[in-house]
DNA sequence: GTGGTCTAGACCACG
DNA sequence: GTGGTCTAGACCACC
């Protein structure tokens, strides 16, 4: 497993981390269950200190997005349930990206066809529950 | 103007001063034009530094959203130009969102609605007319 | 007379009429012993406090670009003689600049040549010396 | 690293180090990758306070010329690319420095001769080839 | 250890 | 009056 961390970036180590495996799963690289390396493993791969690896999956462990099991180190949820405050913070986040894309000119179609692109792009669909 | 700064979040008082200003132009409270108050006056409202106001408008003279006139403080720009790496940023943040979304469950026609909505309910529209 | 203020620049505002003022020189719209406005004049032109103009006037005067007459107002000067160090100025900047192209990617000459179309453009010769 | 620091210039002092940061990487006294001093050790080396070095150091990386690592302070960039408005501001600083050396008798020949020799003066040159 | 943030208070140039 | 700069010193998150 090998992610492009950018050290120049401001964002913290393991919230890059996070965010890398979060985007695995939506594009399907990661899959439900399945085994992600241990910590010490993690931290080689990607040259950076154990520690970091530990905060990353132990936020990943609290937003419910890999299980944690000291037999067989972690592996990926099976489903991701609603985390608390999950969307209160998609809401003031998006309200914050549309309006600074509004202010900068960019029209209602341009905003939803960009919105609607990505999210087709992402690979990952619930398990349970009909695909419409 | 009242905002409200929430000093648990990590969040820089400086980057949530700059939100909130963005997101008061776009919901129609700060017009284009319209005078902000002086550093020393929105440090005393909301009640930090003039130093760390002074930081808020810096980054969003940077970024377009403000003019600063020497003899009359700040004022709301006119018009907000595109600021490099924002297409960029949005498409890569709103990826993020999305997929975290789609994880939890938020099927696409939920997702679409939400961003329609929030869209919407932007108030502020460039000006595409003649100068007044 | 009318001058392109910014007051969103940083640059004071009695330098930028300052240059504004050389700049018109090298243009060839204002000619040496041509008269310029009175410093009330022009403030009420450009629209800024007389103290602002009163100190363009003086920087320019010691600097030798204007003579200033109690009876005649001021006009531009027949001569600009070398000002005590400006040749040591100039190569500072022209470096600083000069480096800065540089390390962004202009070569050798892209730099010359925008630097001679630049002197090109200039239409003040000097009356005394034979044109080359 | 050692730096001369004039506290007679108006030119702030966060300036004055980026200037000289600029130009010491243009005299190929520091290269593409290289680590720059600490923020503390800098301010201590100069004599300045941390957080006047700090905003050299922001400035610096909002411009491209070095790149902030968390863990292991900062360095110069592997490259410069171009940066918003440099070419435009170039082309008018060149302008005014122009005319008034034209206006205080330096002829064209003069003048690409100094600019000539400066830009040559220069030991940096861009990356063109593999990375080793 | 690093850089980033914030405070309190001072001084300055500008207009 | 304004914003801009600088200091001294503190605290924090990150690694």
């Amino acid at each position: 497993m090998i992610f492009a961390l950018d050290y120049n970036d401001t964002t913290p180590i393991y919230v890059q981390l996070r965010n890398c495996i979060v985007l695995a799963i939506g594009r399907g690289e990661l899959q439900p269950g399945e085994r992600i390396p241990t910590i010490r493993q993690l931290a080689e791969d990607v040259g950076v200190n154990p520690m970091t690896v530990s905060k990353a999956y132990t936020i990943m462990k609290n937003e419910g997005f890999i299980q944690v099991d000291r037999r067989h180190g972690a592996q990926i949820s099976m489903e991701f349930p609603d985390h608390r405050g999950f969307h209160q913070r998609l809401e003031s986040e998006l309200r914050l990206y549309a309006t600074e894309a509004s202010l900068r000119g960019m029209d209602e179609t341009s905003f939803m066809a960009m919105c609607q692109e990505i999210y087709r792009n992402i690979q990952y669909r619930p398990a349970t529950g009909e695909i419409k």
